[in-house]
Order: structure tokens, then sequence, then C-alpha cells
DNA sequence: ACTTAAATAT
DNA sequence: GATATTTAAG
């Protein structure tokens, strides 16, 4: 036994694999099945099927594209050309993955881009919760769009939070200073998408009565009926990348999110019991506006899409999965 | 489930 | 390099 323990020990390394024989580092040990199935990815930023609702994937096509050109219509505004609605025709592939590979179960969601539009409803219904119920949960609710996780909004919640602090901070001025911050003034520069879309007053200063102040005009979206003809599309194809931001600070731009419409209204929705100021609820379809970033420069264009389809998780649209 | 902080991608 | 968004941790 001794001897067979020195001997084996001294030779161990004969019995190693050549580095021929082993599988490459590089090779992923997991099947791409697998690795699908468990949302494993071998690198965090690239393919990002876009699975769900709308939201855009950032390179979902080739990873070679490193300069993505917006093929289609890019930012520039072209009345004639296309409407938005009827864009998504080209493109060959449509997200169903990488290179069409399986179908996307669980896939990572591609970056949410904030747009005013997107921002502009985040506002609202934070503003008609009131700050002291704005939180990620009951915003994502009212804001309903589809695709829009909690931590999205938790997410930007904090981030406006910050801008609503740095915004006190100079508005307010005096007191306490602390007078940090970083340069006076509200340099939108920093703030781009916050500047889009107004700070309601009570945002900033605290109001004394706690529920009287949710008498905005926010419009709950019911819901479509016709969406039907829209998810087909999008099912078929959607992809619609690109856009800038540098726009106007100030400029409002109409544009379509989508807001999730649920044909059997809320049922479980608790906060929206006083909401009784439905005006005119039109009935369009509000997609979220989810690009990639690529150029740097500014001007942007939300496209739009919807995921519903196959191998989307939440199809909230038409098929109500209970979960929200 | 909310907030805060760090990581990462753009 | 800075910023926007995501991911992790308290």
């Amino acid at each position: 036994m001794r001897e067979d323990d020195s001997n084996w020990f001294s030779r161990w390394e004969e019995q190693l694999p050549s580095p021929e024989e082993l599988m490459p580092l590089s090779q992923t040990l997991i099947t791409p099945d697998l690795a699908i199935a468990f949302d494993i990815r071998n690198n965090i930023n690239n393919n990002n099927n876009n699975p769900l609702n709308n939201i855009n994937h950032s390179n979902p096509q080739q990873q070679q594209q490193h300069h993505q050109n917006h093929q289609n219509q890019q930012q520039q505004p072209q009345p004639s050309s296309l409407p938005s609605s009827t864009d998504f025709a080209d493109s060959g592939e449509l997200g169903s993955g990488t290179a069409g590979e399986e179908p996307a179960r669980t896939l990572k969601r591609p970056r949410l881009v904030w747009t005013p539009q997107l921002h502009k409803r985040f506002v609202d219904a934070v503003a008609h919760l009131g700050i002291k119920n704005a939180v990620p949960k009951t915003i994502m609710q009212l804001m309903s769009v589809d695709g829009l996780t909690r931590e999205n909004v938790a997410s930007h919640l904090q981030k406006y939070r910050l801008y609503l602090k740095r915004m006190q901070g100079i508005s307010s001025g005096g007191g306490g200073g602390s007078g940090g911050g970083s340069g006076g003034g509200n340099d939108p520069a920093t703030d781009h998408l916050f500047a889009s879309s107004p700070v309601p007053p009570h945002f900033l200063h605290p109001v004394a009565r706690p529920n009287s102040d949710h008498f905005m005009p926010f419009v709950p979206v019911p819901a479509i009926h016709h969406q039907q003809q829209m998810a087909a599309a999008a099912a078929a194809q959607y992809n619609r990348p690109v856009g800038h931001f540098g726009s106007p600070p100030n400029g409002h731009f109409e544009n379509p999110f989508l807001s999730r419409q649920q044909q059997h209204q809320q049922q479980q929705q608790q906060q929206q019991q006083h909401q009784h100021q439905n005006q005119h609820q039109q009935q369009q379809l509000h997609r979220i506006g989810t690009q990639i970033h690529h150029s740097p420069v500014g001007g942007y264009v939300e496209d739009m899409e919807s995921a519903n389809a196959s191998g989307g998780r939440k199809v909230l649209t038409l098929f109500p999965t209970g979960d929200d």
C-alpha cells in the first residue's frame, strides 16, 4: 500500500489527459439549450433576444455589427416614408434570437431605455400616487406598461429621487446647508430625461395634506381591444432600435409606448380605488419605447414593437397570465 | 418589497 | 470619461 501510494503520487501527472484531449476552456460546458433555460450567458452584453414585450435588443442580430447603422428609418423623421406602425417590415429575422437558435425562453431582457414618454408616464404615476405611496411596485402597476419590471421602475425611481433632491437643493437654496452639490444650477445636461417632463410641484415640497393631491390628469388607459393586430404584427417581427437622445430638453414628444391593456380590468389593483376621473380614455395603445442606444449623438426615435408572442414570458395584453 | 450601493454597458 | 441601466446587497 505504501509503495503504491508513493508510486501513483509520483506519476499522477502521467495520467492526465493531454491538452488536446481537454475541452477547450472557451467551450461551454453547458449546452445552448441549458444556457437559455437557465439564463446563462457567456457575454453579458450581447445576445439578448427580445423575449418579451416591447423591449429592444441591443445587439441581437449580429455581434459583428459594431457600428450599428440604423437601417431603415433612423432618427430622421420622415413623414412621407413610413408611419411608425409599419416600419417593422423589412428586417429579416426577427428577434427570435441570435442566429435562429432556440426560442427565447428565459432570456435577459434588453436594457430598457427610458424615453421621455415613458418617463412622463412614470412621473404621472408618481404624482398620482403621491410620493408616499410611490413605491416601485405601485408605480409600475399604475404605469401599466407592458414589459416594465419592478426593478426597472425602482432603478429609475432611485435616479429620479436623486434628481429631485438636487432640484430641491438648488431651488430652495436656503437652508441649510449642505452646500455641496455639484455646481449650482440644474443643468439639464445631466438630467436630460428628467428635464423632459415637468416635475410636479408637490414633489419638491412635501405637502402637508396627504391625500388631496391626486387630482391630476392621469389616464389609466384601460385598454384596447384590437391589439391583436399589433400583437400579430409584432409577433411577426419586431426590431427597430435606435435612436438618439440629445433632443431638446423641453420638447415633449408624443411617443408611443405601450401601456398594457388589461381587458379584464383591474383585478389586482388596489390603489385605483379613488381613481374615478377617467376622462375620455382613448383607446390607443401605448408602447414602451425601448431602444438601444448606440449612437452617441442625439436624436431619438422610438419604435414600437410588442412581443407577447411566442417566446415572450409575459403576455398581458391578450392573455392575462394572472401574474400582475 | 424598498432602498442604497456597486457593476456594467453604452 | 461620463452616464444610464442593471444587478447585488442591506
